[in-house]
DNA sequence: TGACATAGTGTCTATTATACACTATTATCC
DNA sequence: GGATAATAGTGTATAATAGACACTATGTCA
């Protein structure tokens, strides 16, 4: 035990509320810890920031190692430290927030972790810690940017529709939305590509879309704002 | 030094940055470092999480004892961790924002600090450490919330005229707006409640009001957004 | 009492949001 | 090969909201 200090330290986590949209449903993922205190029980990826890392750095390693994850979006979301949060000791956890392109991702379980699994947003078993708080916080932040950043781009696949798409922020924002409307806004921004392709499965085949994130980011510096 | 763990620990710090608005204009509150590093150099009022408190609490230990500011509005705005932030060692801090009802509060130096001092937003000095990517980060956060959270109201006195309001709302975001509209969508919120009192100085007196933060939080339950 | 300083007020127009229903294209099944 | 099922795609009329715009009102002080 070589690291000594002239006061107390608090230990210092990261957590990650990892989101994903699949089957028309909006999912996070949870691993089953495999190590006290709660073992066994499900709870948000993360772990110990090590002290030669930022913060970032800790979140994106502890979700690879966690659940096999690279290369996501993520966000920090707000910093937790209650006192008795953790039963071990006074542990300071900075949540962030992650969004998957589920259809493409491939998820293990690993390090410290019995399984890594996706569960609906509405059928969330009872989490570790302070982590339902945590999620909570990161659910509600989503349906914030949702509407005010282009966010849910990052939930679908590189190719959508725009029935997917609608179908995205029906389900995230748990409202019903006008087809023609919600079209006529999307277009209207001009932030979507079509490609020349289009989607498969029953009915009339879908123009297929790709967000322009370039063009975007080049809006935003004139003052653009996104809002559907 | 009693105090071993089996892995280094970052140490956490809470750094705020306090709002006030005087004058007709936008200020922050610094502190001149009694202590190295960057001694004689001005900071965001901030030190040391203590093990035994949360975060919100160390953030109002260090305000008061720094600058002798209690009650005020405090929110927490986002954690820094690059590995250089702090010369010395390892230093992770959650950084806080705070509104000040500038023109009723008494502000001193303290504890560690040689001096306590307001400063136009954009007469900010040379400031120690990365406190200078914190203010810009909480300046930014502040004029995204005026727009559609009611924290104007913290930096105005409990009665404040409409005119006041909208030189605040004027002076932060950068703009100029239009008196009858600012008028008439203020009013059109009902959140304001008239006094039977008016304003004193030069020209025609002023109708006061003061803000309902109870009817906010109503409309606030019932789905209601401000905007303004 | 006149000049100065600031408060307060309404209408018309342009823009944006909302409500609303049918036709089009593909695959499948008989 | 024609009917059916499944989903995509399209436009207009109305309501609501936002924006432009200029004069009168009320107090103080010289």
């Amino acid at each position: 035990m070589p690291y000594t200090y002239q006061y107390p330290r608090a230990a210092l986590t990261v957590d990650c509320v990892v989101f994903g949209f699949d089957e028309g449903e909006l999912k996070v993922l949870l691993i089953e810890r495999g190590l006290t205190p709660f073992k066994g029980q499900w709870a948000l990826p993360g772990g110990f920031v090590r002290v030669d890392e930022t913060l970032d750095e800790a979140a994106r390693r502890e979700l690879e190692e966690e659940t096999g994850l690279r290369g996501v979006f993520l966000e920090q979301l707000y910093t937790f430290g209650e006192l008795k949060r953790d039963p071990r000791e006074r542990i300071v956890s900075v949540a962030y927030f992650a969004l998957v392109k589920l259809a493409l991702s491939q998820t293990r379980a690993a390090t410290d972790a019995a399984d890594a699994r996706w569960f609906p947003v509405s059928k969330i078993p009872k989490l570790a810690f302070d982590h339902l708080t945590i999620f909570t916080t990161a659910l509600e932040r989503l349906r914030g940017k949702l509407r005010y950043q282009p966010v849910g781009f990052e939930l679908l696949a590189p190719k959508f529709t725009l029935s997917q798409l609608q179908h995205l922020y029906e389900t995230v924002l748990g409202t019903s939305l006008d087809k023609r409307n919600f079209r006529k806004k999307v277009q209207s921004l001009s932030l979507l590509i079509p490609l020349n392709e289009t989607s498969e499965g029953p009915g009339r085949p879908a123009q297929l879309f790709r967000f322009d994130p370039d063009k975007y980011e080049r809006l935003t510096k004139k003052g653009f704002n996104f809002d559907l």
